[in-house]
RNA sequence: GCGGACGUGGCGGAACCGGUAGACGCAGCGGACUUAAAAUCCGCUUCCUUACGGAGUGCGGGUUCGAGCCCCGCCGUCCGCACCA
């Protein structure tokens, strides 16, 4: 892209970005103004950013969410709060493995060079944060603590371990992540992906899952959009559980098959129950049945993944076996079925194929019968059918003995109340059951790069806490990546330790932990000061929770969902008193670029294109044609990224910021152009025209005058008006509705001065509101363009910093108007307009009205039907 | 399939609780300044119409004195979830 080089200007007038923007920088550094102390009376206000994975570099889209956090945080600095605005890094991961393995580094050393990088490129920025509490998650005091938690939560009960599948990579020898396989295969060997049970480490979130679904009615301050997806994702059922008898089972095998449903009602539908093939009863019966044995591997094939699960067809085994009907209807047969999941509910189902598709699909296939029991109302039962799919629409209920005639609710009751009350063997057959989607959190990861599990496997103790005063658990450095496989689990010395408890010979645990783990309480570790203990009551509860909490809206359940429940978990041992982490969400949209091909199909970076005016894009210095293609999320791969340093050497960071906050809402995704950042620009260099000018018309600060004309009131009004609406706006996260007032109010100005400029003197009142008007723009600005602001107000001879100053306050006679201009409209079409008192009375306004000439045209003689007049508003005249 | 959001000029988007639709910016056009250019400043810029005037917020209806906003029915786009019994 073709980009004008506006610093090489040595135009003395403009304000020159490159120079005023590093020393700025360094002056708010070295006055420590974004360090924030704990015990700071003043109120506090904890506004954060989604802390970055530590990736390599940086581009301008993704500083989108920090300069909107920034803005927040130096707003509410303004406006008196006692702000914490913290950054960190979560700093573990899978890409640090891989990294390692290419070339042939330490995961360490690859991140903390990242790291470094990245902060760099964030303090280009501007951003107001304290660098002073800056963590990484892979610092051993950061995960030492991580592992005392879980000790904690191991011994209160929030933890346990069992067997649960994994991607196993045959050839590799190794666990996969789901991202790691590729179209059911390994994403480096290309072996086709099996499940493999491994014993893992879980987190019991689905214990909270009502706690979870309740604690998102109070979180207000959050999107409806997330909250309802929370609720989804928690996925709760009201159902029954009905225990069938079976009819013909070995006497060693269970006597009965327990399912869950939300359709009892449909229990006369019934024609076959289904067990999932991980079922306990399939494992006893594939023990003697190898057919099914090989039926249960078939099943197991494939990934772990859902998509991967839920494009199977449906599949199923006849194990032989009846069940009773439950309210006596006919027997019906038990098959093994691959989409039962043995994750949910009981693990097996009934099926009823008329009113489900899953059991409609499944009958059709295996011929088993599929009988209607709910007639869609005013249908006639003689004609309804569902050969051409199930219906599962409410309904009254029908071939179903004493069910016929009801309604599927009174149904479901009925069946429920039956059920409860029918006894076998001390036990309801039927049991009312809330069940939750949400599964508990399998934290275990195969992997070097994250933070140990601090268990120590012994053959006689079983799994032994890691003792207090041998943590934290380190990861050993002297690893290598040459081979496939956990590190940690072939180094030759780490993992040999004598058990705790008893002394013998044992084992450490070589999985580390999910790194959602490590997200899930860092903004609890930023409200202790450094050097102190990772995390301190005292400390969190003065912090917690963060006020404004900003970030994409892909972590909207897992991230989220986690962090709330790990927060919770810490409230429930007595480590923190809130129970939610985020008090208020903000999730922004991201920056867009459009993407470059050259004839060959290559990515090409925005700098080597070079736009026409006749709307065509070449190479830069060639005819060579270019495909521009449409916007897109700024990546690497596309290679439709601007890079920090550049804008900041050609433009500014202050014009990166206002860019990055105009137009577009920030909630959506915005497109980066070299338009709107040239726009920008001018911008910049038009605001420091304005203090100039205003500087020059009126050298020196005066106090406030007795009394104001005419003009100087206006533009008192104006300015007074600015100060209030954008801090509105701001507190409203409508950045780009401040960014557009602020121009706004940048047009009135000029026209004030430029009058000002034509008339041979300034008068002292219109001097005052001037330099006012000026000081005002400056401070409105300030958490937006924070840069320019400090120069403007030097210039402005403010005292102390932009960046300290209070947000200014607007006088409340300056807010109100005395008199009101109201549109008239006749039949309801605006016709014109009347400017009346502020306090004029509706009678007032309405005499005033008829008494208009286009009035007396428009009624010609007749009199008004009606006339409606809403005060401050508007006047309608029905003729 | 289920759930949700959105649909306004050439473009990004404003419009508070149902009350002047198109603020502000971008792009474009015209003008001033300049030897010239850049920069800057001024003006125009929803559509139709020479004008008067009329139409207009995806489409069709409705409620209302008055609808971008509320209700009903469509169409389209985007997002999330999905064998959850």
């Amino acid at each position: 892209m073709t980009s004008p080089s506006p610093q090489t200007s040595t135009t003395t007038e403009r304000y020159n970005a490159r120079e005023a923007e590093p020393r700025w920088q360094k002056i708010w550094d070295e006055r420590g103004i974004y360090r924030t102390a704990n015990g700071d009376p003043r109120p506090k206000y904890y506004v954060l950013e989604m802390f970055p994975y530590p990736s390599g570099r940086i581009h301008i889209g993704h500083g989108r969410n920090y300069v909107m956090g920034d803005v927040v945080a130096r707003f509410k600095r303004m406006k008196g709060f006692n702000v914490l605005h913290p950054m960190g890094w979560d700093a573990f991961g899978l890409p640090a493995e891989n990294a390692a393995i290419e070339r042939n580094t330490h995961p360490g050393k690859w991140t903390y060079e990242n790291i470094a990088t990245m902060r760099e490129q964030l303090k280009l920025l501007g951003l107001s944060l304290d660098w002073s509490r800056e963590i990484a998650t892979c610092d051993p005091s950061y995960y030492g603590e991580q592992q005392r938690i879980f000790i904690e939560f191991l011994k209160a009960g929030f933890v346990y371990r069992r067997e649960s599948e994994v991607n196993w990579d045959p050839v590799d020898n190794t666990v996969l992540a789901n991202e790691q396989v590729i179209d059911g295969r390994g994403w480096r060997s290309g072996a086709l992906v099996e499940r493999r049970k491994l014993a893992q480490w879980f987190f019991r979130i689905s214990d909270a899952s009502e706690e979870l679904l309740a604690g998102l009615d109070t979180l207000e301050r959050w999107p409806d959009k997330v909250r309802l997806m929370q609720r989804n994702w928690i996925g709760r059922s009201e159902g029954l559980h009905v225990r069938f008898a079976l009819e013909n089972a070995a006497a060693e095998l269970p006597q009965e098959i327990k399912v869950y449903t939300t359709r009892p009602d449909t229990l006369f539908g019934a024609s076959f129950l289904a067990l999932s093939p991980g079922h306990p009863l399939t494992e006893a019966l594939a023990a003697g049945d190898p057919a099914l044995k090989a039926f249960v591997e078939e099943c197991r094939r494939g990934g772990t993944s859902t998509a991967e699960i839920e494009t199977q067809e449906k599949m199923g085994y006849d194990t032989g076996l009846k069940v009773a009907h439950p309210l006596g209807g006919p027997s019906v047969p038990v098959y093994v079925a691959n989409f039962v999941l043995m994750d949910y509910g009981t693990g097996a189902i009934f099926g009823c194929p008329a009113h489900d598709q899953r059991d409609f699909d499944f009958a059709t296939k295996y011929r088993l019968p599929i009988v209607p029991v709910v007639l869609p109302t005013g249908a006639d039962p003689a004609q309804f059918s569902v050969a051409d799919g199930p219906y599962d629409g409410d309904g009254t209920l029908f071939n179903s003995q004493f069910l016929d005639g009801k309604s599927v609710p009174h149904a479901k009751e009925a069946v429920a109340l039956r059920l409860e009350n029918e006894i076998r063997g001390n036990e309801p057959v039927g049991e009312r059951a809330v069940n939750y989607r949400l599964r508990d959190w399998g934290i275990s990861r195969q992997r070097y790069w994250g933070c140990p599990i601090p268990v120590i496997h012994c053959e006689s103790c079983g799994p032994v806490p890691v003792p207090e005063d041998q943590l934290p658990v380190r990861l050993p450095e002297d690893v290598t990546f040459d081979q496939p496989g956990n590190p940690l689990d072939r180094h030759p010395t780490w993992k040999h330790v004598a058990c705790p408890q008893c002394g013998a010979p044992a084992r450490r645990e070589t999985d580390t932990m999910d790194t959602f783990v490590d997200s899930s309480w860092y903004f609890a570790r930023f409200a202790s000061e450094p050097g102190t203990a990772p995390l301190q009551k005292d400390a969190a509860d003065a912090w917690l929770a963060v006020d404004q909490y900003i970030g994409g809206i892909e972590h909207a359940i897992l991230h989220l969902l986690y962090s709330r429940f790990f927060i919770r978990t810490l409230q429930k041992i007595g480590r923190v008193s809130v129970k939610e982490p985020f008090a208020g969400l903000f999730t922004q949209g991201m920056i867009v670029h459009e993407t470059y091909k050259d004839q060959a199909g290559k990515w090409l970076f925005p700098e080597e294109v070079e736009k026409r005016p006749d709307g065509t894009a070449v190479r830069v210095g060639t005819d060579e044609p270019v495909t521009v293609g449409a916007p897109e999320k700024m990546s690497k791969s596309k290679r439709n990224v601007v890079p920090p340093e550049v804008v900041a050497d050609t433009y500014g960071v202050d014009c990166a910021r206002w860019f990055m906050l105009s137009d577009t809402p920030p909630e959506r995704d915005s497109e980066w152009t070299s338009a709107g950042i040239e726009g920008a620009w001018r911008f910049v260099q038009r605001i420091w025209r304005l203090v100039g000018d205003t500087v020059a018309l009126a050298p020196a600060a005066t106090a406030a005058p007795a009394d104001f004309g005419a003009e100087s009131t206006a533009l008192r009004r104006a300015s007074h008006r600015l100060a209030a609406n954008v801090a509105d706006d701001v507190e409203r996260l409508r950045f780009n509705v401040a960014v557009a007032r602020v121009h706004g109010f940048a047009n009135e100005f000029g026209d004030a001065l430029s009058a000002a400029r034509k008339a041979k003197t300034v008068a002292p009142d219109l001097a005052f509101a001037l330099r006012e008007a000026a000081s005002i723009l400056v401070s409105v600005i300030a958490p937006m363009v924070p840069h320019l602001a400090e120069e403007c107000w030097t210039v402005l001879g403010g005292a102390g910093l932009a960046a300290t100053a209070h947000w200014p306050a607007s006088d409340p006679a300056l807010l109100v108007d005395d008199s009101v201009t109201l549109p008239i409209q006749i039949n309801g079409k605006k016709r014109g307009e009347i400017t009346v008192p502020k306090a004029a009375s509706p009678a007032e306004v309405e005499q005033a009205v008829l008494a208009l000439d286009l009035i007396a045209e428009a009624l010609d003689g007749r009199a008004p039907k009606r006339i409606i007049v809403v005060p401050q508003r508007i006047v309608n005249v029905v003729a």
